[in-house]
DNA sequence: AGTGGAAGTGATCAGCAGTTCACTGGTGAC
DNA sequence: GTCACCAGTGAACTGCTGATCACTTCCACT
């Protein structure tokens, strides 16, 4: 199926824009205290108008959160599939996580602190995926930590990507690089694994 | 001046059952998704009785957040100060931390999470606690990792937080005395320290 | 130019949840 | 025993905010 081609569009990515603001506003002061009314007027448009893009306030947050979702796991899945080792893989799965922590700061922040504001079933299928994940972390680790058990391994990913994500909660002040070069470096600490050189591909996609 | 010794009391501790109600379901569904129905209820009284015991539904959450934050640093204050060394310090520090973590579980998760929820004034005043805390924290790991630059310390202390606290979001199913040892290890080498042996003072506690 | 439909507006609705208040009932003091 | 007092009750109030709807405006395509 090609593309839906939409007939008119007075802003082409209005959609998007509310998807920004939205994230914006509530990693700042929290999905409940900001209204749709915020949203939309962030977005250019008036609180009603966003009806026009989301069917309920809740599914703006859902896409929000889909969408971080979406940037881990396509990351996590590229990586898997094409590193040579497991100790290659795990380093690159830390650097592509440190890199949506940095660049995708507020959506990922706002994933970390609302989803239980959601409705029972999306908040399951939201954890589901985010078990996914999770699952890829795992799996790679697991060859390179024999001595730790399946729950001790789960622990430890869990706790390098706590490490990485403590940087949404306050600003360091740092340089990204420096702050990118720190993160990684402590995570790997955590998973108790040392830091495999950047592939290729890496470096190519960190430029960006 | 004495105890107000208060003249009847048909639960002598319910203020206590409302926090503890408080923090299980907040925990457990968020601040905004539990009313003060919900909240009575589980403590024994109509929603509308809380009101006998806090102004308003803002006030339990800052008594819960207080809390909490007393405890970290009621610890971290006799720690700093009885500790002859920084490295003990340090690692009786982490300890504590842990120790909170694990026991103190739903009420340090909401803290993690509902900060926003509060009115501008008092979420000032509890960040500025939590300031203080971890201020203890950078103060102890400076003169061991002169290597790092003053941000580079405070990001680090952060990020053991943050392994440590990645507990509070997931079941590991592990014995807590695993667990512990785990986020232990973990915490130290986001801080890149060696644990210290145990003081006398903290097996004595940690039995407790 | 004309037309159909999507995007945007503003008034309005509706319902929830925090708060208030008059009242009740039990508890401790005298 | 009785009296004062306060925890607890339940009904009522209220303000806020997400959602709806009829209407207007703008764009794309003929």
């Amino acid at each position: 199926m090609a593309a839906p081609r939409p007939r008119s569009q007075r802003d082409p990515d209005r959609r998007e824009r509310i998807l920004v603001a939205a994230a914006q506003l509530v990693a700042r002061r929290g999905f409940h205290t900001v209204g749709m009314a915020d949203i939309g007027a962030e977005a250019g448009i008036v609180g009603s108008g966003i009806y026009r893009h989301f069917d309920s306030k809740a599914a703006i947050l859902i896409a929000l959160l889909d969408q971080v979702m979406d940037r881990l796991q396509s990351g996590a899945a590229r990586i898997v599939g094409a590193a040579p080792d497991d100790a290659t893989a795990l380093s690159a799965l830390v650097r592509d996580h440190v890199r949506v922590a940095i660049q995708d700061r507020s959506v990922l922040a706002v994933y970390h602190r609302e989803v239980h504001n959601l409705p029972e079933d999306e908040r399951r299928r939201l954890r589901h995926r985010q078990r996914h994940y999770l699952e890829d972390w795992v799996h790679v680790l697991a060859p390179l930590r024999r001595d730790l058990a399946d729950g001790e391994q789960r622990l430890a990913v869990h706790a390098a990507i706590g490490a990485i994500q403590s940087t949404l909660f306050f600003r360091s002040g740092l340089a990204e690089t420096r702050l990118a070069t720190l993160l990684d470096e402590m995570a790997h600490a955590c998973l108790g694994v040392t830091p495999a050189p950047r592939e290729r591909s890496e470096l190519l996609m960190t430029k960006y």
